[in-house]
DNA sequence: AAACAAAAATAGAATGGTTCTAAAAATGGA
DNA sequence: TCCATTTTTAGAACCATTCTATTTTTGTTT
């Protein structure tokens, strides 16, 4: 037992491996905290959060990857606020609600009976539907 | 008949009015080029559509007639880009969908029967769900 | 009308999240 | 080890939005 490898950051590397994303240690440290935060962190709670133990990490890179997970599908980015992108690890369906007062994301579950009719001509992706401000 | 005054810019008035705004030049041209266009512009797109006819008009005050009309309830803004927001005159209950590959932003009317059931504690005001990115 | 106060508009500087650039470091194969 | 490719990095650049200080407009009082 005691030479089992961390089992959480086997799940990381597994994720991001799948959709074909080289597991750098920048990389699956990101992919670590969206994983292990289901707070839906700006890029720079992100970078904040692992910089002390990672002092060479640059906000870049943590740009560079978010944009390379969105890309290949493995997080969500939110756009439910203004001025910071927010993402999330979660690709269950699912919408989100943000508190006026305090800002904070909600995640609300979703039926599949909600998905409306949409005009002709227009399908939608349940896996892409993803904000409700 | 001739003397008849323009009935779009007479409701832009009573609009603005109703919601105690001072129905300014620049105000009443932001708010009429909002309800005749459907276009959910961002604030530049509105600033560059009114500027051949009011060469005096300043970005600032774009932003600042924007910023007043949401905080009263007249507009919406619309944050499902991660640059720019975007505005919608329309304060019926409706949600966005974007076109992944021409960025057109898309109204789609929902039925009350939608709202999902709220975690204990949440209401939700219909009136501010509008966006599902 | 003149004078004054309050509100609104303006130009341009500042801000801040994100992207870009060019160089350094890490990785992996021959 | 050598080399090519990928990844990371620091800091500059970008750009939508906000801020600041000034000017203009509006409305009111003599």
């Amino acid at each position: 037992m005691v030479l089992k490898m961390d089992g959480v950051k086997n799940i990381v590397k597994e994720r991001l491996q799948l959709h074909g994303i080289k597991p750098s240690l920048q990389r699956m440290a990101v992919m670590e905290y969206l994983m292990t935060h289901r707070t839906h962190p700006t890029a720079d709670m992100i970078f904040t959060a692992l910089y002390p133990s990672m002092p060479t990490l640059s906000k870049a890179t943590v740009y560079n990857t978010l944009n390379l997970l969105v890309e290949r599908g493995v997080v969500r980015m939110i756009t439910i606020e203004e001025k910071n992108a927010r993402f999330d690890a979660c690709m269950d369906p699912h919408i989100h609600f943000r508190c006026r007062d305090c800002g904070s994301i909600l995640d609300v579950n979703v039926e599949a009976h909600w998905v409306p009719a949409m005009p002709d001509g227009v399908t939608v992706d349940m896996s892409e539907t993803y904000c409700i401000g």
